[in-house]
DNA sequence: GAGATACCTGACCT
DNA sequence: AAGGTCAGGTATC
């Protein structure tokens, strides 16, 4: 059954191509005569997937992704120490080696995401590197190994479900040391999972150019109190405790505090506009570089633009929470 | 226990 | 044309 549905919403609110291509989301394919979206995932509570797609009229829009909780895992998995555009490229091996076909439109065929039972059963970390996983196919074979023992406590739940139960039960801390309980997940990892897998809006996952933003714009430091106090804190904590650099976690409670409730929105804005181009897939199956829709400049941000954006974030989240 | 170092790959640059 | 650098980190020593 096909179905469209209209979501209006300016362009300058949200452009299709900065979300689905901007190192978000890494399983979308772009149709480039068409200007379509594609991809497959699970609509409301379906445990089924659908193929979806997305166009933009000059006029119209759509809400803030929210992703599933297993393929944001395992999709940031991917991530580390790598770009987007091959990031894309092993989500869709994932998908077309291990996962199941969905259906095809026109010539393009779709897949699910596997499950954690789908790469334990037919993946192994050597045919992963022969796809291009690098060292990151351990990671990703010994992740899903753990995701079926861990499900065994609860009986025949879905990978997301079994998530989204840790997410219920757990707070922020806890969650996050639930997370990197499995390899190849780090504070970062775990902080994008939240952020974009677990609606955990408030949640800003700090890299390399989000540390620069807040030291140079920001002027934020720890000092070596800062860091004892935070020590302190996470000794009840094994795993966060080993794996967390305190340095970084200082700057995401500072930005946490100073941005509030959206802050890892905002971040998500500020890092698109430090870093600028990006990349992702289309029907050809090729991988393509792609510019900013917007002049990718560097400038000096004050406080009033910082409130501008998370203002502008809340908004387009508390519309998109509505359409739900 | 903080801090350096290795790690796959491929696009881009010199 | 071969060689270096970089990409939204993590694991390991």
């Amino acid at each position: 059954m096909l179905q469209w549905g209209k979501v209006y919403i300016p362009r300058r609110e949200l452009c299709l191509a900065n979300v689905l291509q901007a190192g978000q989301a890494f399983r979308w394919i772009l149709n480039e005569k068409t200007e379509e979206y594609s991809t497959t995932m699970k609509i409301a509570n379906s445990p089924d997937y659908s193929i979806v797609m997305l166009r933009q009229h000059d006029d119209s829009f759509i809400e803030i992704l929210g992703q599933e909780p297993w393929e944001t895992l395992v999709s940031f998995i991917c991530s580390t120490n790598n770009n987007i555009s091959r990031i894309t490229k092993m989500c869709h091996a994932l998908c077309t080696n291990y996962g199941k076909m969905i259906g095809n439109l026109g010539s393009t065929e779709y897949y699910s995401f596997p499950s954690s039972e789908d790469l334990v059963e037919n993946a192994t970390e050597h045919e992963l590197r022969e796809l291009g996983f690098g060292y990151r196919a351990k990671y990703i074979i010994d992740t899903a190994s753990k995701m079926v023992e861990d499900k065994k406590h609860y009986d025949n739940c879905s990978d997301t479900e079994f998530l989204t139960k840790l997410a219920k039960s757990n707070d922020y801390d806890g969650l996050r040391e639930q997370l990197m309980s499995y390899s190849g997940i780090g504070p970062k990892v775990a902080d994008c999972i939240c952020l974009m897998g677990m609606k955990k809006d408030e949640v800003v996952p700090v890299d390399v150019h989000v540390a620069r933003i807040a030291e140079r714009d920001y002027k934020i430091r720890a000092t070596n109190t800062d860091l004892l106090k935070l020590k302190e804190l996470y000794k009840e904590q094994p795993i966060t405790r080993k794996k967390v650099n305190l340095q970084l976690d200082f700057i995401r409670r500072k930005l946490h505090t100073q941005w509030g409730s959206y802050a890892g929105w905002a971040q998500g804005i500020l890092f698109f506009r430090e870093v600028g181009g990006t990349s992702g897939a289309n029907t050809t199956g090729k991988i393509k570089k792609r510019k900013n829709e917007e002049e990718s400049v560097k400038v000096e941000v004050n406080e009033q633009e910082h409130n501008d954006i998370i203002h502008k974030t809340k908004r387009s989240r508390v519309k998109s929470e509505q359409t739900n």
